[in-house]
RNA sequence: GCGCCUGUAGUGAAGGGGUUAUCACAAGAGGUUUCCAACCUCUUGUCCCGGGUUCGAAUCCCGGCGGGCGCACCA
């Protein structure tokens, strides 16, 4: 079979057999959206499932669900408002794009459009043309905005863009959950949207996607070290560090050899790698690489990209970011609140023995009156005590109070501090749905031959198909079919198992229909199953046939132990 | 967004200013068949959308939308 055609090939059957197709279609389709169908949605559903548990399973992490639809404060906090509105500007002569503002140099970003395109009316060059055309600047918003409420008085808001700040968002709750303790993590899955230029590459670049993220928050002094990463991967580290270049490592020697540059971003790199295992990726077909200083985001210490390999070359599927503290800390800031912290007890308490004055309240009440308030606080609060009393106090209206000793008293206090607050760090692997279902179906989709014809395969990791197995009645007739449809609906029964029917044409090709979209197990229901109940189970991998009792075959499914029978 | 290519049943293709648009596979109904796309009969279903030229447009032209590739963009 030849290569050359294999995407369209795959792509043909995707869209044939429900699993991926055009959005909208009857209305002439929309870029960058795209429809899970009748098969698709339930591939889409598991692996989502299966990332979820593979979280979930650690312990100390939980999931939540927060709105898409974000106010504009959020994201203006984020960054996302002010990253996603550069005005561009296009040279007419060589079509190149630029950032407006970069190329009449000027980095402050605060010229307004109208300030940037007098500056390019008059004669800015073209960087890459040498030539002086530019179209006006407009703005590149990749996010899709959208009003709450009605008419003027509504409130901006965005669609989001990540499903992170969710979790930001949630952080006190989370802390709370968590009995105050770090480090804990918190998942959500769901859609994101970005408004692409120019979607591309089928599945790869959306505008409404489907996306999953961890967020980690650890204590950047004590951060969580994970044994385990022993498996050798492919690296390609920072290419401006000592390390430069690919390399064939395990995530705990990289880290030993401070290639990986944090301890608990180590860490999720080899889960990620589990992940992506479990689902189906092929293991030659992935590698991490490092972002180099000038192109991770600014406030991120250690950013690796987990690329799979597939039909449009390699493709980013994860990320895995030490945001370090940046999300929570300016969310702080512009929110006004400070319950994004966390605290950290000393080893040992930290005790003072500090000098005080302390105001004598029945003194200066009876005396002062109406200003005995303001001068009690202000003598609680001197840092520096007068040398010698009485002494002259200043109020805030700039009148001067003389200080006698009968007014105060002066005391040795002793302060033990126990610890401190700081914003915790957040260790962040983005997980790139869709991206990586494409990446499943790739590296699943097999073309060989059958008896000289060609002959498709879905070799999905098991749980990762639509349904888990198929149920054939050999012939519709003496009760093959009613018997199947019952047994079909037993193994319904067990939780999480699901299984179709199908009694449409030759037994053959109900077989080449169910490897087709992957079905791991075909139930075959003949003349021996009415006399004794056995049935026959087909491997989708080797096609090899055993026959077994119904009742094994139903608890073997619930296992998940199927392979033992063969 | 720009340039080049492109759009015909579910899928893949053929054709094409003039009667009812063709083929294969797939799908549905029935028959046959004791386990790997068999066979027979019947059936369903297509010219991306809009405008123009023309007596007549699925065909030619223009625009839009969608797809592919390249350039650019990708927090």
């Amino acid at each position: 079979m030849s290569e050359d055609r294999r995407l369209d090939r795959l792509s043909s059957m995707l869209r044939r057999r429900g699993i991926v197709l055009p959005a909208f279609e009857i209305y002439g389709g929309v870029s960058g959206l795209i429809d899970y169908g009748p098969v698709g949605a339930s591939i889409r559903r598991r692996v989502v499932e299966i990332w979820i548990d593979h979280w979930l399973s650690q312990g100390d992490i939980v999931e939540i669900d927060s709105p898409t639809i974000t106010p504009e404060e959020v994201l203006v906090a984020s960054g996302h408002v002010g990253e996603f509105n550069d005005l561009m500007t296009e040279c007419k002569s060589c079509n190149s794009a630029f950032r407006a503002d970069h190329i009449v140099g000027d980095d402050s970003e605060t010229m307004d459009k109208k300030e940037i395109d007098k500056i390019l009316a008059n004669g800015v060059i073209c960087p890459s043309c040498s030539k002086s055309e530019w179209t006006p600047s407009s703005p590149m918003n990749l996010m899709f905005s959208t009003r709450l409420g009605a008419m003027s008085s509504g409130r901006t808001a965005y669609m989001r863009p990540e499903t992170a700040q969710g979790m930001f968002m949630l952080f006190p709750s989370l802390y709370r959950h968590f009995r105050q303790k770090l480090p804990f993590g918190a998942i959500q899955t769901g859609k994101g949207y970005r408004n692409e230029i120019s979607p591309r590459q089928g599945m790869v670049r959306l505008r409404e996607f489907n996306m999953a993220e961890l967020e980690y928050f650890i204590d950047p002094q004590n951060p969580p070290m994970y044994s385990g990463g022993s498996e050798v991967v492919t690296l390609i580290p920072d290419p401006q560090s000592e390390y430069s270049g690919e390399k064939k490592i395990s995530f705990a020697e990289a880290l030993d050899k401070n290639i990986i540059r944090h301890p608990t971003v180590a860490w999720f790199l080899s889960r990620t790698w589990d992940f992506l295992i479990k689902v189906g990726i092929n293991s030659d077909k992935i590698r991490f690489r490092q972002h180099a200083n000038n192109e991770m985001a600014h406030y991120a210490s250690d950013c690796w990209d987990c690329e799979i390999y597939g039909e449009y070359g390699w493709i980013e599927c994860v990320g895995i970011a030490n945001r370090t503290c940046h999300d929570l800390e300016s969310h702080e800031k512009s929110s006004k609140t400070s319950t994004l912290r966390a605290w950290r007890n000393f080893e040992e308490p930290k005790v003072e023995e500090k000098e005080k004055l302390f105001p004598n309240g029945s003194v200066i009440g009876p005396m002062l009156r109406a200003d005995a308030r303001e001068v009690a606080s202000i003598i609680e609060e001197m840092e520096k005590l007068p040398e010698k009393i009485p002494f002259d106090l200043k109020l805030s209206d700039g009148r001067t109070i003389t200080i006698t000793a009968d007014m105060v008293e002066r005391r040795l206090e002793t302060i033990t501090v126990n610890g401190e607050w700081f914003t915790p760090h957040v260790i962040e692997p983005a997980f790139g749905i869709d991206r990586i279902i494409w990446h499943i179906l790739d590296h699943a989709y097999e073309e060989s031959q059958k008896e000289g014809e060609p002959y498709t395969y879905l070799r999905l990791a098991k749980g990762v198909s639509n349904v888990d197995c198929i149920v054939l009645p050999l012939f519709d007739k003496d009760g093959m079919g009613d018997l199947a449809k019952n047994y079909a609906q037993q193994i319904n029964s067990i939780p999480n198992i699901r299984s179709e029917i199908d009694f449409s044409k030759s037994i053959g090709r109900r077989y080449a229909r169910a490897d087709e979209i992957g079905i791991p197990w075909a139930i075959t229901v003949d003349h021996t199953s009415i006399e004794d109940g056995s049935v026959t189970i087909r491997r989708r991998d080797d096609q090899v046939q055993i026959r077994a009792e119904i009742g094994d075959l139903i608890g073997h499914l619930r296992n998940k132990t199927m392979d033992s029978l063969f």
